[in-house]
DNA sequence: CTTCCTGCAAAGTCTTTGCAGCACC
DNA sequence: GGTGCTGCAAAGACTTTGCAGGAAG
């Protein structure tokens, strides 16, 4: 989907759920889709500040669980380094992550179905969702580290 | 394997590690080992408490911090939770959390190639490891939530 | 005995909250 | 114009750190 078009569909959906537009939610909708990747809240705040500079982390934070809430972003928990985030695709998916340089893959969806084997220990679990993180490097990493 | 059995071995491990073994190391594992399930710091440290009653909190995260990188214990990371530990099984498998009691049941270790699917999209990225959660409802839950 | 470990309290990090004033609708 | 949003600063949860005294080896 084109960004403008997923910006106006994020700027309906905040109108559908009775919230103001204010240029700073505008301009935090605005960094999540420039970002590339899934950026953290402290560079959605650095970002948002060359656009509109007076606005306050705190907004960026009360902005980001907003949209949580509304299903709009994905949040990805990490520990320490703190959450990420992903408007591009709100749904639940895999997750490649380098660990040399840090940078998160979007992975394809998987069927639930692959998930059998894992579950076996407890066949009566009723599955309403997952997160799948796959560590390792990235082919460029890899390419790097043949120095 | 026997508690008994596995606290031995981490004794030794530490040894191993010209790590020092005192009381409150002893009790830390010890409660590690006691706890049902996947105890979080805060958890452990009551258990600790009860054992040996003059050991700090700092104490604990210390030493939950060594046997993290000594390889001993698996930390899983939740958000807004806290961590939890695994000294049982400290190689990486999957879980499944339960979305209603909150409780973590170890699941069945998968093989590599079973993540293919998600993978797709970066087929050269090189696989080191990786972090499995479904969520969901334990057979427990399902029934009560019959009422 | 030497060195590492402990306990305390303080500092640190990230996130949330309370509130007065402003700005969207 | 009224209500929700913003910004500030303070509070909050959790974890780490610095240091002096004490204990393991």
């Amino acid at each position: 989907m084109k960004q403008q078009t997923r910006l106006h569909q994020l700027i309906q959906r905040l109108r559908e759920h009775e919230c103001r537009i204010t240029p700073q939610r505008v301009a935090i909708l605005q960094a999540l889709l420039d970002a590339k990747g899934h950026p953290s809240v402290e560079e959605i705040y650095e970002q948002v500040r060359q656009a509109f500079p007076m606005t306050s982390l705190a907004t960026v934070y009360k902005t980001v669980a907003l949209l949580k809430e509304m299903g709009e972003i994905l949040e990805l928990e990490f520990e320490p380094e703190g959450n990420r985030y992903d408007v591009h695709h709100p749904e639940p998916h895999p997750h490649l992550i380098c660990t040399r340089c840090g940078r998160i893959f979007d992975g394809q969806a998987i069927p639930l179905d692959t998930l059998r084997t894992a579950m076996a220990v407890l066949p009566r679990f009723a599955v309403s969702g997952y997160r799948l993180d796959i560590y390792g490097l990235c082919p460029e990493c890899q390419h790097n580290s043949l120095d």
